[in-house]
DNA sequence: CATTGATATGAATCCTACG
DNA sequence: ACGTAGGATTCATATCAAT
């Protein structure tokens, strides 16, 4: 068995499963997998101009039929499940091929979904044969360890770089090519499936926190680490072909540490701590007594005791969220927004003393 | 078991299973399923201004666990593998509570799969607690009867309705509202979950030909129906609630066939018929012994039998396709438009003698 | 009539820290 | 583990009223 500490911002050489063995468990924020697709592909495709097309015909991606595929896949996520702390996340990405073989597997593990991404890609390989529409997306989906695991999602950051609108589940992400695909000495692309950088930043920064460790199984090239890298996340990464550890050991040693914002760090996610009425009683910033104002002052009501409960008009005590529902004839309530105290004559917000107490005390 | 031709263009109520069993094996061209969900929802879900969001809490969703759902879906899908020609399609829509299922079994059927369409929604319901990414795709997977179907796809005509590039498998889509939307006399939905007739609309005329039978088994509101009236193909529903029956019913009757142009006719999709050397032999438009030149006439060979092969520098004989490629030193090859004779003095693409064979004896 | 603004609503696995 | 209270949360489009 692993210590965690020394194989955190390494690459492992070794077959996934064996070495997913040696990890220990609970002990994985996040797990990104990129396993083979068995694209069952045969002979060889033609460009019309009558190129031959270079797809996917590596040796990793041989299996005997849909069963063993199925079978190196229960065992890779089972493990997978293992070594996820309770609260952790797992993506894995996959084509038509091999995606439904993915996610009937996930769910009868008790992973449970939480959305499954689509990459739309604006340039994909056509279809040379106009046999089909063009295959133009990949999925990945994207579970959480349990149905009750309390999962990372940075909801506002992800909006704050969708340009303040929710993000959505599909993704508009270009194929990896250019100066990003890297290319041996002869000018050919290492790895037939190396990932854009874009979607893994997508994927690191929605649903992990700085400091948080990563785990790739299927690591490629490395795209995962040296994303991870840049983010200031810790990366472990297991690789089977040495070329490719060797390849993704000197990207990441290539790769810069960005300077941390407010995308990076998460702070725009991160919860203020929870305030009780009774505590802004106890310090005396309001009273058992005191009436409580909606903006207009045409409603009202009076604090009753040390907890913060006030009355409603029935005689009934009840908190200040309850009561504010009761009063806008709403079934949600945030009384913090609702009610207004007066304060050495001016008319002022619960939340304004809330925010008082935090500076103040926490 | 039903006669065929009694039931095209009719509703069927009825038990999608049952029903499903007195169809004639191999009578239908294309399926459309849009089965329930299994969405496994619970509690009722509030907007943030206090409203109830009104989402599918019908019993026709309700299953104990997967393994029902599978159990039923592994039904209805081996009952849809036989109605359907050897050539057929089917078309199964899903989201990601269900569709890995859907795509599981598909794929243990010996379904093939064609493609994975993401239907991408410009307009989805947002995610009201910003816990997860909104989720703003469906799937539908596209399958052929077996590996072996020469099954149904309108290339031509698709990359035509898409400006003259070849279609993706993401199609960018709104959600069925507005006037298009079924509503009752109080101006409430009729259906929890009915599609856009644009969805259908690219299915129906991708996958099938004029007068073709198109089947959905999940009936609801009759779209599949509406939409291949319009198209001039032919439908049979099968649909259990006797209200979705009713209103179904109403809707095609009221829909009109459209005009017939090339799309709905498929002209563009018509393939020539093929036309091998020795009929232009036979009929005297090129001869054994005739001498072929490519287009700068640096090349020549000979043909030297009554099935049109030619001769190789090595003395191999070879088709027209074959040789071509060999001296272009590409793998693949059109000999129809590399090789010319010389006829009356002039160079003639024998492209052209089998454009002129097709008009006069086709 | 055109424009603006308020309101309604759609296949949704939709909260969580603390006691 | 479970109950309770604190507290956070939506986008595109259609319709209809008001200007």
């Amino acid at each position: 068995m692993y210590n965690i500490k020394e194989i955190i911002n390494t690459v492992i050489e070794g077959d996934t499963i064996e070495e997913l063995k040696k990890i220990p468990s609970n002990s994985i924020d996040m797990i990104f997998a990129d396993p083979p697709y068995f694209m069952q592909t045969s002979g060889v495709l033609l460009r019309s101009e009558g190129t031959e097309f270079q797809g996917v015909d590596d040796d990793w991606d041989k299996f005997n039929n849909l069963k063993h595929y199925d079978a190196f896949c229960t065992n890779w996520l089972k493990e997978c499940q293992r070594v996820l702390t309770k609260d952790g996340t797992i993506w894995v990405i996959g084509s038509f091929q091999n995606i439904y073989r993915i996610g009937y597997i996930l769910q009868d593990l008790d992973f449970w979904i939480l959305n499954d991404i689509v990459w739309s890609k604006p340039n994909p390989v056509p279809n040379f044969r106009g046999t089909r529409f063009t295959n133009a997306n990949e999925t990945i989906i994207w579970c959480s360890k349990s149905k009750s695991s309390k999962y990372t999602f940075n909801y506002k950051t992800m909006k704050s770089i969708n340009g303040g609108k929710q993000m959505k589940s599909v993704w508009d992400i270009g194929i990896c090519i250019g100066s990003e695909r890297l290319k041996d000495e002869d000018g050919k692309k290492i790895h037939n499936t190396q990932k854009p950088e874009k979607l893994l930043e997508n994927i690191v920064l929605s649903s992990t926190k700085m400091g948080d460790i990563v785990l790739d199984c299927f690591f490629g090239t490395g795209t995962t680490g040296s994303v991870s890298k840049k983010l200031s996340r810790n990366f472990i990464g297991i690789e089977k072909e040495k070329e490719y550890v060797d390849v993704s050991i000197e990207r990441i040693n290539n790769t810069k540490i960005l300077p941390v914002d407010e995308y990076i760090n998460g702070e725009l996610d991160i919860k203020p701590k929870r305030v009780p009425m009774s505590s802004l009683i106890e310090k005396g910033m309001l009273n058992i007594g005191d009436t409580l104002y909606n903006k207009d002052k045409s409603v009202k009501t009076v604090i009753k005791d040390e907890t913060g409960y006030v009355d409603l008009p029935n005689g009934d005590l009840t908190s200040i969220h309850k009561s504010s529902g009761f009063f806008q004839n709403k079934t949600n309530h945030n009384g913090w927004e609702y009610w207004y105290v007066v304060q050495e004559n001016n008319l002022v917000s619960i939340n304004t003393l809330r925010e008082r107490y935090r500076e103040k005390y926490l």
